[in-house]
DNA sequence: TTGACATATCGAAATATATCGATATATGAC
DNA sequence: GTCATATATCGATATATTTCGATATGTCAA
């Protein structure tokens, strides 16, 4: 799987989407830290046990979509925007003509 | 299912994105025409049987990634940009702070 | 060390997805 | 009309994903 399809997939979910508008904005929570959410905010913001949201973590932090941070018994959460750039720039290229793979052909007309 | 998830959902598997990069750059195959490309041309390159691409396309059609036009027996299928384009898009705004919805908190430093 | 708590992992159940062969539908050729 | 061909849909199967409760791991406090 290559690292977009990763990505791809971890946006593909409603409950990642919603972790991922959360962690841009966050209310004034219990561990909330330097705009870094823990695990148990996500979880009551959410409505879902514990071990989903552990599992919606390590998907969205192997897609490098959120970094996490240990601190004491808390794992901090943060957006990594350098992926959703990278991925904006890798979309936007396959709009349109200048990616270096094309060229052969036009598929583009409306 | 919101437009961004459908389109999210349709871009993270493999053989859909094979058949995407192949609509940018078709060899000359039989049914190609003005860089639109038939559905017995992705079956050939693609490998899978004639059901798997069906179901492929009507995913790819459903998220607006691809437009289809009906010539003849056969259908054309070329690249939506557009859609590309905005999906990038909203993937940049969720990268930046410049979404009307964030603000309240820094969510970003790295 | 013991206890409490935050998170991770395990195992299972429900649902979704990818894939195929078979068949249906639609279109062009005759 | 009948036949051949291109694509769509159906039904089934294999695999993947989401979700949970239960349990394990790691960390702080006493």
């Amino acid at each position: 799987m290559t690292s977009h399809e990763l990505v791809f997939k971890a946006l593909s979910d409603p409950a990642r989407l919603r972790i991922l508008s959360f962690l841009r904005k966050p209310g004034s929570e219990c561990c909330t830290f330097e705009g870094k959410v823990c695990a148990c905010d996500i979880e009551r913001e959410l409505g879902l046990s514990q071990a989903t949201i552990s599992h919606h973590m390590k998907i969205l932090v192997a897609a490098e979509l959120v970094a996490a941070t240990k601190l004491g018994r808390w794992m901090h959460y943060r957006i990594r925007s350098e992926t959703f750039a990278t991925t904006a720039a890798w979309l936007a290229a396959q709009a349109g003509q200048d990616s270096p793979t094309a060229g052969t052909r036009d598929s583009e007309a409306a």
